[in-house]
DNA sequence: TCAAAACGTTAACAAAAGATAAGGATTTCA
DNA sequence: TGAAATCCTTATCTTTTGTTAACGTTTTGA
Protein backbone atom coordinates (compact mmCIF):
# COMPACT_ATOMS: atom_id res chain seq x y z
CA UNK A 1 0.00 0.00 0.00
CA UNK A 2 1.36 3.05 -1.03
CA UNK A 3 1.40 5.89 1.20
CA UNK A 4 0.90 9.35 0.15
CA UNK A 5 0.85 12.92 1.85
CA UNK A 6 -2.64 14.73 1.98
CA UNK A 7 -3.80 17.66 0.82
CA UNK A 8 -4.84 20.12 3.05
CA UNK A 9 -8.35 19.80 1.68
CA UNK A 10 -8.51 16.25 2.59
CA UNK A 11 -7.97 16.82 5.61
CA UNK A 12 -10.71 19.68 5.90
CA UNK A 13 -13.28 16.81 4.59
CA UNK A 14 -12.12 14.60 7.30
CA UNK A 15 -12.28 17.01 10.22
CA UNK A 16 -15.88 18.07 9.28
CA UNK A 17 -16.87 14.30 9.43
CA UNK A 18 -14.97 13.41 12.64
CA UNK A 19 -17.29 16.19 14.34
CA UNK A 20 -20.22 13.58 14.00
CA UNK A 21 -18.77 11.57 16.34
CA UNK A 22 -15.76 13.96 18.36
CA UNK A 23 -14.31 17.36 18.17
CA UNK A 24 -10.46 17.91 18.45
CA UNK A 25 -9.34 21.59 19.46
CA UNK A 26 -6.18 22.72 17.48
CA UNK A 27 -3.84 21.02 19.63
CA UNK A 28 -5.25 17.49 19.56
CA UNK A 29 -5.90 18.01 15.88
CA UNK A 30 -2.17 18.85 15.06
CA UNK A 31 -0.78 15.51 17.37
CA UNK A 32 -3.67 13.67 15.03
CA UNK A 33 -3.05 14.06 11.63
CA UNK A 34 0.28 13.40 12.21
CA UNK A 35 -0.46 10.09 12.19
CA UNK A 36 -2.73 10.33 9.44
CA UNK A 37 -1.56 9.00 5.87
CA UNK A 38 -3.33 9.16 2.50
CA UNK A 39 -3.76 6.09 -0.17
CA UNK A 40 -5.40 5.88 -3.62
CA UNK A 41 -6.88 2.78 -4.70
CA UNK A 42 -7.27 1.80 -8.45
CA UNK A 43 -10.35 -0.75 -8.98
CA UNK A 44 -10.25 -3.80 -7.55
CA UNK A 45 -6.86 -2.80 -5.53
CA UNK A 46 -7.39 -4.37 -2.29
CA UNK A 47 -7.01 -2.78 1.22
CA UNK A 48 -7.65 -5.83 3.31
CA UNK A 49 -6.93 -10.06 2.68
CA UNK A 50 -8.28 -13.23 3.98
CA UNK A 51 -5.63 -14.29 6.32
CA UNK A 52 -3.72 -11.45 6.47
CA UNK A 53 -3.91 -9.00 9.79
CA UNK A 54 -5.54 -5.61 8.70
CA UNK A 55 -3.52 -3.19 10.34
CA UNK A 56 -5.36 0.24 9.39
CA UNK A 57 -8.52 1.75 9.79
CA UNK A 58 -9.37 4.00 6.57
CA UNK A 59 -11.71 6.91 5.61
CA UNK A 60 -13.10 7.11 2.09
CA UNK A 61 -12.44 10.60 0.82
CA UNK A 62 -13.76 9.40 -2.29
CA UNK A 63 -14.83 6.13 -4.17
CA UNK A 64 -16.56 2.69 -2.37
CA UNK A 65 -15.57 -0.70 -1.12
CA UNK A 66 -16.76 -3.78 -1.14
CA UNK A 67 -16.27 -6.24 1.91
CA UNK A 68 -15.69 -9.96 0.49
CA UNK A 69 -15.24 -13.30 1.51
CA UNK A 70 -14.52 -16.56 -0.50
CA UNK A 71 -16.23 -19.31 -0.41
CA UNK A 72 -15.98 -22.82 -2.60
CA UNK A 73 -13.86 -20.60 -5.00
CA UNK A 74 -16.55 -18.32 -5.32
CA UNK A 75 -16.66 -13.99 -4.19
CA UNK A 76 -19.75 -13.17 -1.71
CA UNK A 77 -19.96 -9.85 -0.71
CA UNK A 78 -21.06 -8.45 2.69
CA UNK A 79 -21.18 -5.26 3.06
CA UNK A 80 -20.35 -1.56 1.12
CA UNK A 81 -18.74 1.48 2.64
CA UNK A 82 -19.10 4.58 0.69
CA UNK A 83 -17.23 8.08 0.36
CA UNK A 84 -17.30 9.85 4.14
CA UNK A 85 -17.52 6.27 5.64
CA UNK A 86 -14.72 4.36 7.75
CA UNK A 87 -13.15 0.91 6.43
CA UNK A 88 -11.87 -1.46 8.03
CA UNK A 89 -11.54 -5.82 8.92
CA UNK A 90 -12.50 -4.28 11.92
CA UNK A 91 -12.34 -7.51 13.85
CA UNK A 92 -8.94 -8.08 12.19
CA UNK A 93 -7.89 -4.65 13.08
CA UNK A 94 -8.88 -4.66 16.81
CA UNK A 95 -7.85 -8.58 17.71
CA UNK A 96 -4.62 -7.98 15.36
CA UNK A 97 -5.84 -11.80 14.71
CA UNK A 98 -5.63 -12.79 10.61
CA UNK A 99 -9.20 -11.28 8.93
CA UNK A 100 -11.81 -13.46 7.41
CA UNK A 101 -12.43 -11.73 4.12
CA UNK A 102 -11.93 -9.11 1.59
CA UNK A 103 -11.92 -5.59 1.02
CA UNK A 104 -11.20 -4.26 -2.38
CA UNK A 105 -12.23 -1.12 -3.97
CA UNK A 106 -15.46 -0.69 -6.41
CA UNK A 107 -14.14 2.51 -7.68
CA UNK A 108 -10.67 4.08 -7.83
CA UNK A 109 -11.06 5.52 -4.47
CA UNK A 110 -9.03 7.67 -2.28
CA UNK A 111 -8.11 6.94 1.82
CA UNK A 112 -7.23 7.92 4.84
CA UNK A 113 -5.53 5.32 7.08
CA UNK A 114 -4.81 5.19 10.78
CA UNK A 115 -2.47 2.37 11.35
CA UNK A 116 -2.59 0.11 14.21
CA UNK A 117 0.35 1.31 16.09
CA UNK A 118 -0.26 4.95 15.47
CA UNK A 119 -3.68 4.41 17.18
CA UNK A 120 -2.20 2.93 19.98
CA UNK A 121 0.46 5.84 20.32
CA UNK A 122 -2.48 8.10 20.16
CA UNK A 123 -4.52 5.77 23.01
CA UNK A 124 -1.26 6.20 24.74
CA UNK A 125 -0.74 10.24 24.24
CA UNK A 126 -1.46 11.91 27.79
CA UNK A 127 -2.85 14.63 25.29
CA UNK A 128 -5.06 12.67 23.14
CA UNK A 129 -5.58 9.07 25.46
CA UNK A 130 -9.06 10.85 26.36
CA UNK A 131 -10.16 12.03 23.31
CA UNK A 132 -8.89 8.82 21.22
CA UNK A 133 -11.14 6.56 24.05
CA UNK A 134 -14.19 9.15 23.36
CA UNK A 135 -13.52 8.75 19.10
CA UNK A 136 -13.05 4.84 19.63
CA UNK A 137 -15.84 4.36 21.46
CA UNK A 138 -18.32 6.52 19.16
CA UNK A 139 -16.93 4.75 16.18
CA UNK A 140 -17.57 1.20 17.94
CA UNK A 141 -21.23 2.24 18.99
CA UNK A 142 -21.71 3.78 15.74
CA UNK A 143 -21.19 0.62 13.53
CA UNK A 144 -22.96 -1.20 16.03
CA UNK A 145 -26.08 0.27 15.44
CA UNK A 146 -25.57 -0.36 11.57
CA UNK A 147 -25.16 -3.95 12.66
CA UNK A 148 -28.25 -4.39 14.67
CA UNK A 149 -30.15 -3.30 11.90
CA UNK A 150 -28.61 -5.33 9.38
CA UNK A 151 -28.53 -8.64 11.63
CA UNK A 152 -32.20 -8.09 12.26
CA UNK A 153 -33.35 -7.68 8.48
CA UNK A 154 -32.02 -11.24 8.58
CA UNK A 155 -33.91 -12.35 10.70
CA UNK A 156 -37.20 -10.50 10.10
CA UNK A 157 -37.21 -10.35 6.39
CA UNK A 158 -37.16 -12.29 3.44
CA UNK A 159 -34.58 -11.24 0.25
CA UNK A 160 -37.82 -9.77 -1.05
CA UNK A 161 -38.43 -7.60 1.68
CA UNK A 162 -34.47 -6.99 2.13
CA UNK A 163 -34.44 -5.74 -1.31
CA UNK A 164 -37.89 -3.61 -1.19
CA UNK A 165 -36.19 -2.04 1.83
CA UNK A 166 -32.72 -1.01 -0.13
CA UNK A 167 -35.10 0.68 -2.80
CA UNK A 168 -36.67 2.66 0.07
CA UNK A 169 -33.57 3.66 2.02
CA UNK A 170 -30.29 2.57 0.31
CA UNK A 171 -31.06 3.79 -3.62
CA UNK A 172 -27.58 5.15 -4.09
CA UNK A 173 -26.06 1.67 -3.53
CA UNK A 174 -28.58 0.53 -5.80
CA UNK A 175 -27.53 2.89 -8.56
CA UNK A 176 -23.68 2.66 -7.77
CA UNK A 177 -23.11 -1.00 -7.22
CA UNK A 178 -23.24 -4.23 -9.78
CA UNK A 179 -26.53 -6.13 -8.74
CA UNK A 180 -24.59 -9.18 -8.57
CA UNK A 181 -23.06 -7.90 -5.40
CA UNK A 182 -26.50 -6.74 -4.37
CA UNK A 183 -27.39 -9.91 -4.45
CA UNK A 184 -25.08 -11.29 -2.27
CA UNK A 185 -25.63 -7.92 0.43
CA UNK A 186 -28.67 -9.43 0.64
CA UNK A 187 -27.59 -13.05 1.03
CA UNK A 188 -29.11 -15.04 -2.22
CA UNK A 189 -28.09 -15.60 -5.66
CA UNK A 190 -28.07 -13.07 -8.42
CA UNK A 191 -30.29 -15.17 -10.39
CA UNK A 192 -32.57 -15.14 -7.22
CA UNK A 193 -32.33 -11.28 -7.28
CA UNK A 194 -33.05 -10.89 -10.57
CA UNK A 195 -36.72 -12.96 -10.18
CA UNK A 196 -37.31 -11.01 -7.70
CA UNK A 197 -36.82 -7.46 -9.89
CA UNK A 198 -38.72 -9.36 -12.19
CA UNK A 199 -41.76 -10.29 -9.63
CA UNK A 200 -42.20 -6.40 -8.30
CA UNK A 201 -41.90 -5.03 -11.73
CA UNK A 202 -45.48 -6.76 -12.59
CA UNK A 203 -47.20 -6.25 -9.29
CA UNK B 1 -38.25 -3.14 37.21
CA UNK B 2 -37.96 -3.36 40.89
CA UNK B 3 -34.18 -2.76 41.99
CA UNK B 4 -32.50 -4.53 44.73
CA UNK B 5 -29.36 -3.78 46.82
CA UNK B 6 -26.57 -5.79 45.79
CA UNK B 7 -24.89 -9.02 47.44
CA UNK B 8 -21.35 -8.35 47.99
CA UNK B 9 -20.28 -11.45 46.21
CA UNK B 10 -22.27 -10.71 43.12
CA UNK B 11 -20.04 -7.29 43.06
CA UNK B 12 -17.03 -9.74 42.54
CA UNK B 13 -18.17 -11.73 39.88
CA UNK B 14 -18.84 -8.79 38.17
CA UNK B 15 -15.83 -7.21 38.85
CA UNK B 16 -13.60 -10.28 37.54
CA UNK B 17 -15.56 -10.49 34.50
CA UNK B 18 -15.31 -7.12 33.71
CA UNK B 19 -11.43 -7.70 33.84
CA UNK B 20 -11.44 -8.91 30.31
CA UNK B 21 -11.94 -5.32 29.49
CA UNK B 22 -10.79 -2.90 31.63
CA UNK B 23 -9.15 -2.33 35.38
CA UNK B 24 -10.99 -0.50 38.32
CA UNK B 25 -8.79 0.70 40.87
CA UNK B 26 -10.07 0.66 44.44
CA UNK B 27 -10.70 4.42 44.19
CA UNK B 28 -12.80 3.93 40.96
CA UNK B 29 -14.43 0.61 41.89
CA UNK B 30 -16.13 2.20 44.72
CA UNK B 31 -17.47 5.08 42.67
CA UNK B 32 -18.94 2.79 39.68
CA UNK B 33 -20.94 0.57 42.42
CA UNK B 34 -22.49 3.23 43.41
CA UNK B 35 -24.21 3.42 40.27
CA UNK B 36 -25.19 -0.36 39.77
CA UNK B 37 -28.46 -1.98 40.65
CA UNK B 38 -29.35 -5.35 40.80
CA UNK B 39 -33.10 -6.80 39.38
CA UNK B 40 -34.43 -10.07 39.36
CA UNK B 41 -36.45 -11.62 36.45
CA UNK B 42 -38.71 -14.26 36.29
CA UNK B 43 -39.11 -16.56 33.27
CA UNK B 44 -40.48 -14.44 30.21
CA UNK B 45 -40.16 -11.10 32.02
CA UNK B 46 -38.82 -8.43 29.95
CA UNK B 47 -35.96 -6.41 30.22
CA UNK B 48 -36.65 -4.32 27.47
CA UNK B 49 -39.68 -3.73 24.64
CA UNK B 50 -40.01 -2.58 21.41
CA UNK B 51 -41.69 1.14 21.01
CA UNK B 52 -40.05 1.76 24.19
CA UNK B 53 -36.66 3.44 25.10
CA UNK B 54 -33.88 0.91 26.84
CA UNK B 55 -32.62 2.91 29.66
CA UNK B 56 -30.19 0.03 31.10
CA UNK B 57 -27.45 -1.90 30.17
CA UNK B 58 -27.32 -5.33 32.34
CA UNK B 59 -24.93 -8.31 33.04
CA UNK B 60 -26.03 -11.44 33.68
CA UNK B 61 -25.14 -12.87 36.82
CA UNK B 62 -27.13 -16.13 36.65
CA UNK B 63 -29.71 -17.02 34.37
CA UNK B 64 -30.25 -16.16 30.00
CA UNK B 65 -32.04 -13.79 28.02
CA UNK B 66 -33.50 -13.84 24.31
CA UNK B 67 -33.53 -10.79 21.79
CA UNK B 68 -36.91 -10.79 19.79
CA UNK B 69 -38.99 -9.05 17.62
CA UNK B 70 -42.52 -9.11 16.77
CA UNK B 71 -43.40 -9.59 13.40
CA UNK B 72 -46.74 -10.37 11.50
CA UNK B 73 -47.79 -11.29 14.85
CA UNK B 74 -45.51 -13.83 15.21
CA UNK B 75 -42.59 -13.93 17.51
CA UNK B 76 -38.79 -14.10 15.98
CA UNK B 77 -35.95 -14.76 17.64
CA UNK B 78 -32.61 -13.15 17.07
CA UNK B 79 -29.98 -13.61 19.84
CA UNK B 80 -29.39 -15.22 22.97
CA UNK B 81 -27.31 -14.02 26.10
CA UNK B 82 -25.97 -16.15 29.23
CA UNK B 83 -25.28 -15.37 32.56
CA UNK B 84 -21.59 -13.55 32.19
CA UNK B 85 -22.96 -11.38 29.40
CA UNK B 86 -24.08 -8.03 28.58
CA UNK B 87 -27.44 -7.62 27.42
CA UNK B 88 -29.04 -4.71 26.17
CA UNK B 89 -31.21 -3.04 23.47
CA UNK B 90 -28.05 -1.02 22.99
CA UNK B 91 -28.95 0.73 19.85
CA UNK B 92 -31.57 2.45 21.62
CA UNK B 93 -29.35 2.86 25.07
CA UNK B 94 -26.93 4.84 23.13
CA UNK B 95 -28.85 6.57 20.66
CA UNK B 96 -31.55 7.10 23.51
CA UNK B 97 -34.17 5.91 20.57
CA UNK B 98 -37.71 3.86 21.37
CA UNK B 99 -35.83 0.12 20.54
CA UNK B 100 -37.07 -2.03 17.82
CA UNK B 101 -36.84 -5.51 20.24
CA UNK B 102 -37.77 -6.83 23.31
CA UNK B 103 -35.41 -8.43 25.30
CA UNK B 104 -37.46 -11.45 27.90
CA UNK B 105 -35.84 -14.01 30.25
CA UNK B 106 -35.38 -17.51 29.45
CA UNK B 107 -35.33 -18.76 32.46
CA UNK B 108 -35.10 -17.10 36.13
CA UNK B 109 -32.52 -14.39 36.15
CA UNK B 110 -30.65 -11.80 38.42
CA UNK B 111 -28.86 -8.38 36.74
CA UNK B 112 -26.86 -6.06 37.17
CA UNK B 113 -28.06 -3.05 35.84
CA UNK B 114 -26.07 0.32 34.77
CA UNK B 115 -29.21 2.70 33.81
CA UNK B 116 -28.41 5.54 31.32
CA UNK B 117 -28.17 8.50 33.66
CA UNK B 118 -25.53 7.10 35.99
CA UNK B 119 -23.72 6.13 32.66
CA UNK B 120 -23.86 9.64 31.14
CA UNK B 121 -22.60 10.85 35.18
CA UNK B 122 -19.48 8.40 35.01
CA UNK B 123 -18.76 9.57 31.82
CA UNK B 124 -18.65 13.18 33.21
CA UNK B 125 -16.95 12.42 36.27
CA UNK B 126 -13.38 13.82 36.33
CA UNK B 127 -12.13 10.68 37.95
CA UNK B 128 -14.01 8.01 36.24
CA UNK B 129 -14.27 9.39 32.66
CA UNK B 130 -11.32 8.07 31.41
CA UNK B 131 -11.96 4.36 32.60
CA UNK B 132 -15.59 4.58 31.55
CA UNK B 133 -14.45 5.78 27.73
CA UNK B 134 -12.29 3.17 27.35
CA UNK B 135 -14.74 0.38 29.23
CA UNK B 136 -17.52 1.77 27.07
CA UNK B 137 -15.30 1.24 23.59
CA UNK B 138 -13.97 -2.18 24.70
CA UNK B 139 -17.85 -3.41 25.62
CA UNK B 140 -18.88 -1.83 22.02
CA UNK B 141 -15.82 -3.11 20.56
CA UNK B 142 -16.31 -6.71 21.79
CA UNK B 143 -19.96 -6.53 20.48
CA UNK B 144 -18.62 -5.22 17.15
CA UNK B 145 -16.42 -8.97 16.64
CA UNK B 146 -19.68 -11.18 17.84
CA UNK B 147 -21.68 -9.27 15.06
CA UNK B 148 -19.04 -9.85 12.22
CA UNK B 149 -19.42 -13.16 12.89
CA UNK B 150 -23.56 -13.50 13.10
CA UNK B 151 -23.52 -11.48 9.95
CA UNK B 152 -20.95 -13.09 7.49
CA UNK B 153 -22.65 -16.80 8.70
CA UNK B 154 -26.08 -15.43 7.06
CA UNK B 155 -23.93 -14.06 3.98
CA UNK B 156 -21.94 -17.15 3.38
CA UNK B 157 -23.49 -20.16 4.86
CA UNK B 158 -26.80 -21.82 4.13
CA UNK B 159 -29.18 -22.18 7.16
CA UNK B 160 -27.95 -25.93 7.57
CA UNK B 161 -23.86 -25.12 7.82
CA UNK B 162 -24.95 -22.39 10.40
CA UNK B 163 -27.15 -25.23 12.55
CA UNK B 164 -23.97 -27.63 12.01
CA UNK B 165 -21.98 -25.05 13.51
CA UNK B 166 -23.97 -24.22 16.35
CA UNK B 167 -23.03 -28.17 17.11
CA UNK B 168 -19.70 -26.99 16.77
CA UNK B 169 -19.42 -24.18 18.95
CA UNK B 170 -22.23 -23.23 20.56
CA UNK B 171 -23.51 -26.77 22.03
CA UNK B 172 -24.49 -25.28 25.23
CA UNK B 173 -27.06 -23.17 23.57
CA UNK B 174 -28.72 -25.76 21.98
CA UNK B 175 -29.39 -27.54 25.28
CA UNK B 176 -30.69 -24.62 27.02
CA UNK B 177 -32.46 -22.99 24.41
CA UNK B 178 -36.27 -24.50 22.96
CA UNK B 179 -35.70 -25.70 19.38
CA UNK B 180 -38.12 -23.14 17.31
CA UNK B 181 -35.77 -20.11 19.21
CA UNK B 182 -32.88 -21.60 17.67
CA UNK B 183 -34.63 -22.07 14.31
CA UNK B 184 -34.91 -18.34 14.21
CA UNK B 185 -31.84 -17.37 15.53
CA UNK B 186 -31.16 -19.26 12.31
CA UNK B 187 -33.00 -17.28 10.35
CA UNK B 188 -35.50 -20.27 9.45
CA UNK B 189 -38.90 -21.51 10.47
CA UNK B 190 -39.36 -24.54 13.07
CA UNK B 191 -40.62 -26.46 11.43
CA UNK B 192 -37.50 -26.13 8.51
CA UNK B 193 -35.01 -26.75 11.53
CA UNK B 194 -36.51 -29.97 12.52
CA UNK B 195 -36.25 -31.18 9.34
CA UNK B 196 -32.73 -29.95 9.22
CA UNK B 197 -32.08 -32.29 12.07
CA UNK B 198 -33.77 -35.02 10.33
CA UNK B 199 -31.24 -34.59 7.55
CA UNK B 200 -28.10 -34.18 9.31
CA UNK B 201 -29.15 -37.84 11.47
CA UNK B 202 -29.08 -40.10 8.33
CA UNK B 203 -25.74 -39.26 6.56
C1' DT C 1 -10.54 -0.73 -31.65
C1' DC C 2 -11.55 -5.19 -30.90
C1' DA C 3 -11.48 -9.45 -28.34
C1' DA C 4 -12.29 -10.91 -23.75
C1' DA C 5 -14.52 -10.40 -19.60
C1' DA C 6 -18.29 -9.03 -16.92
C1' DC C 7 -23.12 -8.48 -16.35
C1' DG C 8 -28.26 -9.16 -16.28
C1' DT C 9 -31.99 -11.94 -17.77
C1' DT C 10 -34.36 -16.07 -18.76
C1' DA C 11 -35.35 -21.06 -18.83
C1' DA C 12 -35.61 -25.75 -16.88
C1' DC C 13 -35.07 -28.69 -13.28
C1' DA C 14 -33.75 -29.92 -8.50
C1' DA C 15 -33.52 -28.83 -3.76
C1' DA C 16 -34.93 -26.38 0.08
C1' DA C 17 -37.96 -23.67 2.70
C1' DG C 18 -42.63 -21.75 3.97
C1' DA C 19 -47.50 -22.62 5.42
C1' DT C 20 -50.73 -25.32 7.54
C1' DA C 21 -52.45 -28.98 10.04
C1' DA C 22 -52.34 -32.97 12.91
C1' DG C 23 -50.58 -35.97 16.54
C1' DG C 24 -48.04 -37.20 20.50
C1' DA C 25 -44.82 -36.02 24.23
C1' DT C 26 -43.49 -32.88 27.70
C1' DT C 27 -43.93 -29.03 30.63
C1' DT C 28 -46.45 -25.69 33.25
C1' DC C 29 -49.14 -24.08 36.70
C1' DA C 30 -53.53 -23.30 39.02
C1' DT D 1 -52.95 -33.79 39.86
C1' DG D 2 -55.03 -32.76 35.79
C1' DA D 3 -56.18 -29.57 32.12
C1' DA D 4 -53.94 -26.34 29.23
C1' DA D 5 -50.09 -24.80 27.03
C1' DT D 6 -45.81 -25.67 24.90
C1' DC D 7 -42.93 -28.18 22.07
C1' DC D 8 -41.12 -31.30 18.40
C1' DT D 9 -41.99 -34.07 14.57
C1' DT D 10 -44.20 -35.47 10.44
C1' DA D 11 -46.99 -35.01 6.22
C1' DT D 12 -48.82 -32.43 2.29
C1' DC D 13 -48.84 -28.85 -0.73
C1' DT D 14 -47.09 -24.36 -2.40
C1' DT D 15 -43.62 -21.09 -3.04
C1' DT D 16 -39.07 -19.75 -3.27
C1' DT D 17 -34.41 -20.42 -4.03
C1' DG D 18 -30.31 -22.86 -5.92
C1' DT D 19 -27.94 -24.69 -9.98
C1' DT D 20 -26.62 -24.75 -14.52
C1' DA D 21 -26.64 -23.16 -18.97
C1' DA D 22 -27.60 -20.15 -22.72
C1' DC D 23 -27.98 -15.60 -24.86
C1' DG D 24 -27.45 -10.75 -25.70
C1' DT D 25 -25.59 -6.45 -23.96
C1' DT D 26 -22.20 -3.63 -21.85
C1' DT D 27 -17.79 -2.76 -20.07
C1' DT D 28 -12.91 -3.38 -19.86
C1' DG D 29 -8.35 -3.28 -21.07
C1' DA D 30 -4.46 -4.55 -24.07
Amino acid sequence: MKLHSIPTEALSVFRKALEKFVYFNEEEWALFIQHLSASTFKKKDHFAYEGEICNYIGFILSGSVRYYHMKDGEDITGYFSFEGEFVSSYKSFLTQEKGTGYIQALEPSTLLLIAYNDMQKMLNHSLLAYKMEHFGRLVAEHYICCYEERISSFITQSPEERYLNMMLKDRAILLRVPQHYIANFLGITPVSLSRIRKRLLYQ
